[in-house]
DNA sequence: AACACCGCCTGAGCGC
DNA sequence: TGCGCTCAGGCGGTGT
């Protein structure tokens, strides 16, 4: 699931092909994944890449023109340099394509063609006139997860009465967090993930936060998590998910403690958490818990 | 206004 | 072997 590290790899990784490039030809094989005007120009076809940049879990790329192509990920997106498979037939769920030009193409050198590929489509392109448009479109967005401070984390949660577990999923409160980190950073800072998000002290509020950039940037430093889609930009999948603690491993052994980890369904999803480092001492919201999975 | 909840969408994995 | 069911979840829209 690309979250955060998963969205950076991505970037890291298309960002010294793409940018100074120029888009030579951009196709839409499915209309439907865009939103805003979908024509050539608004694909950025004929424009230079200047700059990719990350908020959360969107990417921008922005062009010598202005214009802006904001990319979602979804559950399983894939923006990548394309990759002749033996076997992608009819179902390769490419919706879009961009011929690229080198800035200093090598002799003998072709170009390279750039894909947007999402089986499930809960992703998608968004397009945008200028930076100012994208500045609009973000500030919808709290602050990014990578560098999440104590005090905006406690500044958040003093105004939510939900579980803190819900607030770090809120991409207002703070973006780029999803399921896999946001449980992984739960169990890094012992916080139970039904603590209502009011009830944590400033020095919890600062071990959070601590424990989500900690927990993102070393997800980023393996490549991200690959469950089952995600790859970067060069098709090499992420890493990070052989360190998993908590997320997946319910009824395991907690690798801290060798308690069985627990599971419940919190704020619409799947929640794993070791109930003897996870405490649950003060502000848990009251437990609609079913009885720890078998899986 | 804050928050809960639904539904979109496909493929893997499982039980029978 | 193969079919059909369940589950996974980011996020916008809707309901409370």
């Amino acid at each position: 699931m690309p979250e955060l590290p998963e969205v950076e790899s991505v970037r890291r990784s298309l960002s010294p092909g793409l940018t100074g490039s120029t888009i030579t030809r951009a196709t839409l094989l499915r209309a439907d994944i865009v939103t805003g005007d979908a024509g050539p120009a608004d694909l950025l076809q004929g424009q230079r890449v200047v700059e990719l940049r990350r908020r959360g879990k969107q990417l921008a790329i922005l062009a010598d023109s202005g214009r802006v192509l904001l990319v979602h990920l979804g559950m399983t997106g894939q923006l990548r340099w394309h990759n002749p498979q033996p076997s992608a037939g009819r179902h390769d769920h490419v919706h879009a394509r961009w011929s690229v030009r080198p800035a200093r193409p090598k002799p003998g050198e072709s170009g390279a063609t750039l894909i947007f590929r999402d089986p499930r489509r809960f992703g998608g392109l968004w397009t945008l006139p200028t930076p100012a448009a994208l500045d609009v479109h973000w500030s919808r967005l709290g602050p990014d997860a990578l560098e999440i401070t104590g005090e905006a984390l406690g500044a958040a949660g003093q105004r939510s009465r939900r579980a803190i577990k819900a607030l770090l999923l809120d991409q207002a409160a703070l973006a780029g967090v999803g399921n896999i980190y946001a449980d992984e950073a739960l169990f890094a800072a012992s916080i139970h993930p039904r603590r209502r998000a009011s009830s944590l002290s400033d020095e919890e509020a600062q071990r959070l936060a601590a424990s989500v950039r900690a927990v993102l940037a070393a997800a980023i430093d393996a490549g991200g998590s690959t469950l089952r889609d995600y790859v970067s930009g060069d098709g090499v999948p992420g890493g990070f998910q052989e360190r998993h603690a908590v997320y997946g491993r319910a009824g395991r052994p907690c690798t801290r403690c060798g308690s069985r980890l627990a599971s419940a369904l919190i704020a619409q999803r799947t929640t794993v958490w070791c109930p003897r480092c996870q405490q649950s001492s003060r502000g848990v919201r009251p437990s609609t818990a079913r009885l720890p999975s078998s899986r």
